[in-house]
DNA sequence: TGCCAAAATTTCGTCACCGAAATACAGTGC
DNA sequence: GCACTGTATTTCGGTGACGAAATTTTGGCA
């Protein structure tokens, strides 16, 4: 399967070529472009966060901290733990946790909803409200500079790709 | 809107649409396409580790055993923990962790290197191998499940624009 | 009314992860 | 040989996440 000889010699490649590489040899059944995928979103995901931790902490946020208030913020600034959840999707225990810590930095206020006193309303207070927009634009700078490299053609492929798998999950067929 | 009654009625949508519905109101500079393949990025790599911690529970393993007898395996079965600190993606401190409980379980040897003292050996034994083997198909189960959805020409473009990006990362100009 | 399954949240115990500092060794320059 | 810089790994202390069980409340339904 020779290229065309007057194409781009070889494509460059990535980490994960050279992971992928090493695997075939022992695994020759492993599909490439599957198992190429789903490494290099693990990757991008793993990275992105880091960047994330390291970018909100010039703000005194951690990334779970910054995390939380943003799905906040995004709800207009008031949610049901059980909203953040499955906005965050993680288990209902690590959501008190979160809460917990962000209460005693004043971010949030917890008081019992008045409607269904199982619930509870957490509210995003202003000095939570400020922390997370001071934060905010650091957040999209490296996403929008990887994501960057490709055309907006591309990216609304990729978008659609990744619906298209999502669905998939989401349908939930077989778990 | 109405939709044309003797169509598809509306494009599917997944779960990181709604959640952009919700969000490009509130911050209107948001790119759609990054966000949403950011998002369900996240989304899918949480998803199928979820998945594969419930699969490799079977075979009486965590999720992050299994994958670091998996790069172990992968290396031929020996490696220094530095290099599994590399494919981990992992801080120095937990790659301790989990050899401590490996070898514990008899799954991993770890013997001081003979070249360099400051080295450690470490070489997966017959038990490890054969829990790894054992679990291993689980694993690729749901992702192929997943991206199965897409057509094999679908699977190469997803996977050949992830390589872009992640170029972009790796060459790291800026962090 | 009284019972009961389901839902929302918290508590509890455990565990992996992380950053930072410590330890041990290698290789280089002097 | 000896100090010094760098590398490999571990130890330590602290924090978040998780599963499972408990708590409180709701909404049927007999």
């Amino acid at each position: 399967m020779p290229e065309h000889p007057h194409q781009q010699p070889t494509p460059p490649r990535d980490w994960t070529d050279g992971h992928l590489d090493r695997w075939l040899p022992v695994l020759p059944e492993l599909d490439p472009e599957i198992e190429g995928a789903v490494t290099r979103m693990s990757r991008l995901t793993r990275h992105l966060g880091r960047v994330r931790e390291q970018g909100v902490a010039d703000y005194g946020l951690h990334k779970h901290e910054f995390d939380t208030l943003h799905v906040l913020a995004g709800r207009g600034g008031h949610a049901a733990p059980s909203d953040l959840r499955a906005d965050l999707n993680l288990a209902p225990a690590s959501v008190t946790g979160r809460l917990e810590t962000l209460e005693r930095r004043g971010f949030v206020l917890r008081t019992p909803s008045t409607e269904d006193r199982r619930k509870v309303d957490i509210v995003l207070t202003e000095a939570g409200r400020a922390a997370w927009h001071e934060a905010l634009d650091v957040v999209g700078r490296e996403e929008r500079r990887l994501l960057g490299v490709l055309s907006e053609d591309e990216r609304r492929t990729l978008s659609g790709l990744l619906r298209k798998v999502m669905l998939a999950q989401e349908s939930g067929a077989a778990e």
